[in-house]
DNA sequence: TGCTTTAGAGGAACCGGTTCTGTTGATTAG
DNA sequence: CTAATCAACAGAACCGGTTCCTCTAAAGCA
């Protein structure tokens, strides 16, 4: 590897010299031509490890995230990175596989590297996740759950709930079937289907059955394979899109018309809603938006600014074909 | 920040003990205690910059992709993932937002970050690139197209579309849409196609119209609006399964059935292809394997091990719903 | 008991940069 | 003409680790 020393050497001055060079100035016309030629023969790179362990700084920042074949992680992921290299950070990206153990680990990781702050995209959270984080020392920020003395940035996710909750009441349906995800996910499976519900409740004669499912498609396709000949819902509430996509899929596959037979919606606004047939109801969240925040956020916390503990993100209801209006009423 | 010194000095030793207790032995179980304890209280991590300059050894391996909201880029990340955590790496993900100027930017920083190889998905390939890459001196391993002096890793792309051609030939269909992707990825841009061509010209009365599209849902959407109304084929060749998805919705927003109306193919074999009504006829691609397979050749080229300059992986024909016999002979 | 071996520890050098201090020769002000 | 100023550069210290060399005291051996 080529160093500065090498390059002091070759050009007969100091390595101090250099370092002016690469950095601020007050290095004559003459040298700087003879150190200019040099760099570019060797191809030299500064090492930024050298520089940052004497900087103290190391212009990165951690992201956490569960897995990587999720549309709605990389499109805030997409955010992340705009906003990132936009404010001169360096991203490096870990990913755990939805895997406690690994979290811990990754978290570890992270604290060696040294990086500045770290973006984490949170599921499950455990009292053990929450200690690990205030071990490190390390600005932390949570994206999509909320924990005690950890600022995080979060969906409004009761309110969407309540959003698809009071639509569907308006469209006249009574009786549901809530498709969820565990509960271990605090903000998709609980506080998502809580705002649903609460909406629903009240009505009059309103039902609502509950399966469980996990995040992917086969699972839910599955799952929509067997119970929905035995529902006697009208309208099928998915906890995610790609739950929606999958049941949708399903239900056709069984020989049912949307949203003749059953209305459908999702959450999310994935691109998926958009290119099937019909196209699926959902609530939008702005995801790319939310990795933009998490940025700005997380540079304030390591800049020891004041920042809100939570901030919440919007969402806006999109009506696509997948429901109709219960007009058997 | 704690530091090794701050660890020693508490512990009333020298900080070469404290390094020898981090790191092979030879530490007395009384002093081991004793920096135990104190690590334990201070939270203290040591600092891997300092670290790699001792060991010149970073232990990072440096990816690059286009964008962050490719199906088919996160699959083989995932491979990549698995298996640099499996040979004790760790990743940097950097993004280009397919330009080049990033690119080139993202070269350079990868560089000074002095990762030990680099992965880069390559799309548009030109000499600037090259020289760029080889200037680095670092260890580069392309995925997707293969480049002069620069050892890659490819899809059999010529085989795959060439299986489609002989498929669609096979079931009795004579006139082609072609809904291509520009030439500048030459991978997927000239020798899909060119596959596809050469393996149905030879055939009597054959013909192919083509369109171009980008990558984008959007665009094929509305490309595919505007031309199927038009076209006189009977069977649509998708140059990706994202364009495939998009020119079935279009097809079905405009009355037509698949595959009544026309056979309908893409490449690639998405998650998606599985999810929509009908299924779409595809040609799988081995992602997620060319991630692992990636990441052990990089590793052998960062050991200077010797390695073939291009590897290739298989693809396979998966037949869904979208393709059906042209009976009307 | 005396000599050799070895475990455990301290000290210094080193990795590749940045930055502070000091020196020198030329330029400018008085 | 002398004193003050300044640009340009050299040299040394430092960042936080690792590692090599050296020293000492205890253990092993004859």
């Amino acid at each position: 590897m080529v160093t500065i020393n090498d390059i002091a050497k070759e050009a007969g001055v100091a390595k101090s010299t250099v370092s002016r060079y690469l950095n601020n100035g007050s290095v004559s016309a003459d040298t700087r031509r003879k150190i200019d030629k040099i760099i570019e023969k060797t191809g030299y790179t500064p090492n930024n490890f050298a520089r940052s362990l004497k900087a103290q700084k190391t212009n990165m920042i951690g992201v956490m995230i569960p897995r990587l074949n999720s549309a709605s992680t990389n499109e805030v992921l997409e955010g992340i990175d705009e906003m990132t290299r936009k404010l001169g950070y360096q991203l490096i990206i870990t990913n755990s596989d939805q895997n406690n153990e690994r979290e811990f680990e990754n978290i570890q990781t992270l604290a060696k590297q040294k990086v500045e702050g770290v973006i984490m995209f949170a599921r499950e959270l455990t009292p053990e996740h929450i200690d690990t984080v205030k071990k490190t020392g390390t600005p932390f920020l949570f994206i999509g759950q909320k924990a005690e003395g950890i600022h995080s940035i979060i969906h409004q996710d009761y309110q969407a709930g309540a959003k698809i909750g009071t639509y569907a009441i308006e469209l006249g349906h009574r009786h549901f079937l809530y498709v969820g995800v565990p509960e271990k996910d605090r903000a998709v499976g609980v506080e998502r289907r809580q705002g649903f519900l609460d909406a629903v409740r009240p009505v009059n004669g309103s039902t609502v059955e509950k399966i469980e499912s996990d995040f992917s498609r086969t699972s839910a396709y599955q799952k929509a394979l067997a119970f929905l000949p035995k529902t006697e819902a009208t309208y099928i509430v998915c906890a995610t899109d790609n739950i929606a996509v999958a049941v949708l899929k399903a239900a056709k596959d069984l020989g049912y018309s949307i949203p003749e037979d059953f209305s459908l919606s999702g959450f999310g606004g994935y691109e998926a809603t958009a290119y099937v047939s019909p196209t699926i109801t959902t609530v939008s969240y702005p995801y790319r938006e939310m990795g933009l925040e998490a940025v700005k956020k997380l540079v304030r916390l390591i800049g020891k600014e004041e920042v809100p503990n939570i901030s919440e993100m919007g969402n806006e209801l999109v009506i696509n074909q997948s429901t109709a209006y219960f007009d058997k009423i």
